[in-house]
DNA sequence: GGCGTAAACCTAACACTGTTCGGTAAAGGG
DNA sequence: CCCTTTACCGAACAGTGTTAGGTTTACGCC
């Protein structure tokens, strides 16, 4: 099967074969004979539109990053720090299986750069020092991080027996895997209001 | 080489050496052939000592966390989640390059288990609705992975010429890796701060 | 319209990975 | 002194990302 009358392959219908196994059999459940045999081809094939593995990965993070909402500025650095937060870990939770590539790839792609420069000077526009509002937007990254990681809750086995009698306090953490999508939304939510009610009060004594 | 006079494997070593490599070497660069080499021995004598090479990640895993201090919970709860998370992190920040290990393996281990239980149990204790308890439990968790993560400022290049022009706020940007460990420190120290501040406002509603 | 180049696929192979099987020789107990 | 167990080894399997080189077709140009 040489040169085909139509292309069989190009990066968006890559990418979108890519995030599918992605999504439903994991991260290392996508190798490149398995992303090229869903696609109807070889594996080497995938070499002419995407040099590496990894690089695909990339554009399929910024894909995905793409749709973070860094508009909320408008009605104040609270709101938009809060919306920008809100919207970056919802892109995350939509595709849990690609969070280790936003966790170890540079951030450094243009539109995380554009987002990141947006969201500083909304706070320095808003009276923050640059080194403060650099952390603030650190710090709010590792919320959403670690929030997608959602390794907690689904860290707890099935099984209660194991820690009805040894654990005391975690005899309803078996409960935890069922409610595990609720309780990291709400995790999220308490972690962002908790920092933000924090941050409001760091402000307020830097203006004073 | 047959039965030495005396063993050349037993886990410590292993785990030692493995760690060492993985500090070193990034945890790519563990392999069972290259920490066999390193320990003068073929991979599959590895195996006698460890059934797969995920016992063996999951075991220096647990060898790290066992030094997370939960025992500040007497001098309030402020203070116990403080210490404890900054505890937690400094365990991850001594071995970044094992970090994914503790972000997609299971947490459900006997020490971790341990440790998740006496913080919910203090949290229970100091008037926290259980559920608010787990969700604290989470969001501290939440911020100390994904600080350690600290994918964010060594997301940055170091060409300056890059940002200077195209991201005006970001200007500063290429010097973020030059101290990129000191604000990473000091992000979470911010990010901890004020989540405990919005913490604490948050249980003197629910205690009145 | 024919021709040369470039595109888009292929097969085969390399170097590597985690892991298993079966062998071998020495250590240690009865 | 024998016998079992221990602790190593070599060879191999199935899988990975990736590269080299080949083949046929499509497309731009004279």
């Amino acid at each position: 099967m040489p040169r085909p009358r139509v292309p069989l392959l190009d990066r968006p219908r890559i990418r979108a074969a890519a995030l599918t196994m992605i999504d439903s059999a994991g991260l290392p459940g996508l190798s490149m004979r398995a992303l090229a045999a869903e696609l109807g081809v070889r594996a080497p094939s995938l070499y002419s539109h995407y040099q590496t593995k990894d690089e695909l990965l990339g554009d399929l993070a910024e894909e995905i990053m793409a749709g973070v909402d860094v508009s909320g500025f408008g009605s104040g650095w609270v709101d938009g720090v809060r919306t920008w937060a809100r919207s970056y870990r919802g892109a995350l939770a939509v595709h849990p299986n690609l969070v280790p590539v936003f966790a170890s790839g540079p951030a450094d792609r243009p539109g995380a750069l554009e987002r990141a420069d947006t969201v500083h000077g909304a706070l320095v526009a808003a009276g923050w020092p640059p080194r403060q509002a650099t952390m603030i937007g650190a710090s709010a990254k590792y919320l959403v991080l670690g929030a997608a990681m959602h390794s907690f809750s689904r860290g707890f086995e099935d099984d209660a027996r194991v820690y009805a009698d040894r654990y005391p306090h975690l005899s309803q953490a078996h409960r935890l895997r069922e409610h595990a999508d609720e309780i990291d939304a709400e995790s999220f939510e308490l972690a962002l209001d908790a920092f933000l009610r924090g941050l409001v009060a760091l402000h307020a004594g830097i203006s004073a």
